[in-house]
DNA sequence: CGAATTTGACCCGCGC
DNA sequence: GCGCGGGTCAAATTCG
């Protein structure tokens, strides 16, 4: 019959019990215990079996391992066969032979196996998980693109109507700006307050640009011909509209009074259209490291033309987006000055258009982060939560450094330090930044990790973006407001606190998902998942 | 040959 | 009013 070779007693254990203290009862003496000694497991056995001894046993049971608390257990002292069959955390214990060290060996190679198997079925899991993501943002993209297909032809059959009742005043344009509203606002505009101003403004471009001709509007003359009448401009836009806005946002004041005849008549006040200046206003500048011309975030652009900035000897470059006519969207591209390795790219505008999965990813970023910036200056007064310290707050603890907010002229402008200079000014960024250790990882693609940020930003614009779709009648909720800004806050917080990059932000969308009343997919999610898995390991 | 890029000219706002 | 700097245009050029 097997017996715990325990050595509860011994020579020099007996000496001790009598020194036993109440501070020695909370002591684990491990050091107390010989394995391996002919003698002192006869001594311990014989402690075993001497009854007198044996309530002294159960104390030093108790002292070595305080888990073991069933007298009767430590009376039988089958510790060693409890421990083989109970696989537990109690089952550890500090008093062993070389018989139940195998079997101890045996039991951890076990738990081993089942943990691994575990770990299988986990990642066969994710797998499914992913799969099922990815088909369910399949059929997301397709059918917003049918939506929006759908819209813009019922959006140019309201046209024409409206140019046979124009005089019927307010009501059509109304019902126009209804039909707008409805228009999937993924990639159009910087924030909730924009709103159908933008979208009026936006599809009306596209829509003479439809009307006039199926030329790309950028070769096309404009309409609006300058008054100075020097020359024509080839512009997309109405002077109201986006390019100026990029090239000339002070401007937009200027020219608004005069403009507000080209709406249509639709009555678009001149205060929506300043704020819809002020949101175009915004940008969303991003520095990475990259030797490349520009950096790779999945959109199609044209250059349209390059200076040279003053302070800088390299030129700046100046992009459109090309992936449909009459986007707004541009960028600059410019290399710092001060480290030629590091490409600044200054987006501005929202794309007018559905993007691939690839591109929805920096202008999601980009969206997200000008709308914060945009909101949190015109929400200040409220007494909401301030958006932009939301986002400083939730990125600046990473670093000083990693994201910079700009609200001072000539227009607020958001900073995303995607950069590690080995020479940099901290040095200590490299190892306290979860953000930048993710960037370090070999093969990083520099325009990923706004993606990654954006998404878990730009997934509660579109929570309260889309409830404000689906409810267009009622204002938009405090609470939903302030939900939005706690699972922003929430999701930024779990990114920049936890160096587990991939688990931090499955806890933030986690964080936003169980946030969210209501649920909206879009392709943020697949690009989260898949950005993360590309970028894992 | 069409698309993309280059590049000089032009426009505009701002500061002096 | 003038110059400067940023931004854009569009003809010319290059590229695929």
């Amino acid at each position: 019959m097997f017996r715990f070779p325990v050595s509860l007693g011994g020579s020099r254990d007996e000496a001790r019990h009598d020194q036993i203290t109440p501070l020695d009862e909370h002591r684990v003496v491990v050091g107390e215990v010989d394995f391996f000694s002919e003698k002192r497991d006869r001594v311990s056995r014989e402690n075993i079996n001497d009854d007198e001894d044996d309530e002294a046993n159960k104390m030093h049971v108790k002292m070595e391992n305080s888990r073991v608390e069933d007298n009767d257990r430590s009376r039988d002292v089958n510790i060693g066969l409890n421990l083989l069959t109970a696989i537990t955390g109690s089952d550890e214990s500090t008093v062993d032979d070389g018989l139940s060290m195998d079997m101890e060996d045996k039991r951890a190679k076990f738990e081993n196996a089942q943990l691994q198997e575990e770990l299988k079925k986990m990642k066969i899991e994710n797998q499914r998980l992913r799969e099922m993501l990815s088909q369910a943002t399949n059929n997301f993209n397709s059918l917003q693109m049918q939506l929006v297909t759908v819209m813009r032809q019922q959006e140019q059959r309201n046209s024409s109507q409206d140019h046979l009742l124009a005089t019927e005043g307010n009501a059509v344009g109304k019902k126009r700006q209804e039909v707008q509203a409805m228009v999937p606002r993924q990639f159009m505009d910087l924030g909730p307050s924009s709103g159908a101003a933008e979208h009026d403004a936006e599809v009306s471009s596209e829509e003479r640009t439809m009307v006039r001709s199926g030329s790309p509007p950028s070769l096309l003359e404009s309409s609006n011909p300058r008054e100075s009448g020097k020359r024509l401009l080839g512009r997309e836009e109405s002077p109201e509209s986006q390019s100026d806005a990029w090239g000339n946002p002070n401007k937009v004041p200027k020219h608004n009074p005069p403009n507000n005849s080209n709406n249509n008549g639709n009555g678009k006040g001149i205060d929506q259209s300043a704020a819809e200046a002020t949101m175009r206003k915004a940008r969303v500048s991003v520095r990475a490291r990259s030797e490349a011309t520009m950096i790779t975030d999945g959109c199609q652009w044209r250059k349209y033309g390059q200076k040279m900035a003053k302070g800088n000897p390299c030129p700046r470059a100046y992009y459109r987006c090309t992936m449909a006519g009459g986007c707004p969207v541009r960028k600059q591209v410019q290399r710092c000055a001060e480290d030629r390795s590091i490409l600044i790219t200054t987006y501005e505008g929202n794309h007018n258009h559905p993007l691939p999965p690839a591109a929805v990813a920096m202008a999601s970023t980009t969206t997200a982060a000008a709308s914060m910036l945009l909101s949190g200056s015109m929400s200040s007064q409220d007494g909401l939560m301030n958006p932009t310290n939301l986002l400083a707050r939730a990125i600046l603890p990473c670093s000083s450094s990693m994201a910079t907010i700009s609200a001072s002229a000539p227009f607020p402008t958001i900073t995303l330090d995607l950069t590690n200079s080995p020479n940099g000014n901290n040095p200590n960024m490299s190892t306290n930044n979860p953000l930048l250790q993710f960037a370090q990882r070999p093969g990083f693609n520099p325009a990923v990790l706004p993606q990654v940020v954006g998404q878990a930003l730009y997934y509660n614009q579109q929570q309260s973006k889309f409830s404000g779709l689906q409810l267009p009648a009622q204002p938009m909720q405090i609470a939903t407001t302030s939900s939005m800004a706690e699972s922003v806050s929430a999701a930024s917080a779990a990114i920049a606190s936890d160096p587990n990059f991939a688990a931090a932000l499955a806890a933030a969308i986690t964080s936003i998902i169980n946030g969210s009343s209501h649920q909206n997919n879009n392709n943020n999610n697949n690009n989260v998942a898949t950005s993360n898995g590309d970028n894992r390991q």
